[in-house]
DNA sequence: TTTATATTTCGTAGTATGACGAAATGATAA
DNA sequence: TTATCATTTCGTCATACTACGAAATATAAA
């Protein structure tokens, strides 16, 4: 129960997985989108991910050759539909986060994923 | 804005500072007193403290020889107030966190803290 | 099947975290 | 002042985390 917490509030404890959570509010994203967002390597984006999913945060769907993640919405722990609550709440008014947003919004994987 | 969300979660993500979180629910207690329910060294639960104390979550108080600690009531960040909401809930029936609760009620710091 | 694309897993380097005891600091009591 | 008690800071060790590239896996396209 505690540890579970704990797993959670780890998951949300870095700033790349809270752009993560904020970018996929907007719409479910692929793996290569995110991390043309982030800038970051694919391989570290794949982790964050698996540590978000792992928190229950957030939920995975194979989709031909993408895997979509998106906000876990299933209403089965209330705690987690809070924190996601919260998140989008504090979040809203950063730069960074409004242009995260604003990049996934307009993204297109079939542009942006053969280029990595 | 996005480091200092970060900033907090990362408070919140060990088992022993949200153990601490809710011991001090229930009254303010100095260290020692906080030392002998978590059962850890003086130096260590003073790091843990002064994580949360920097995160906002909690304030600090000088009583003659002792510092007291309780949870930050202050209305002045609403975010940091839902934290608070959740985490009593999400872990009131943890068994841990009821005895620490119930240890934290019954702890008198005239017998406790000389006998570290 | 072979090739290309998307993602995950593995190994590793640098950094951060949590634990401790010892030393330093601050305040009270003798 | 000196001694005592509560707390913080410092140095250190073991472990965990985040980043990367390379290798492995899975699916789609040729």
């Amino acid at each position: 129960m505690i540890n579970q917490t704990t797993q959670v509030f780890k998951a949300l404890s870095d700033a790349n997985r809270l752009r993560i959570l904020n970018m996929i509010v907007e719409k479910p994203l692929c793996v290569c989108e995110i991390t043309d967002i982030l800038e970051l390597a694919t391989s570290t984006v794949s982790k964050h991910l698996s540590i978000l999913r792992d928190s229950g945060l957030i939920v995975d769907e194979k989709n031909g050759k993408w895997v979509n993640y998106r906000i876990n919405s299933s209403i089965d722990d209330e705690y987690i539909q809070h924190l996601h609550f919260l998140l989008r709440n504090w979040l809203k008014d950063s730069k960074d986060i409004i242009r995260d947003k604003q990049r996934a919004r307009v993204s297109d994987r079939n542009e942006i994923c053969r280029r990595q």
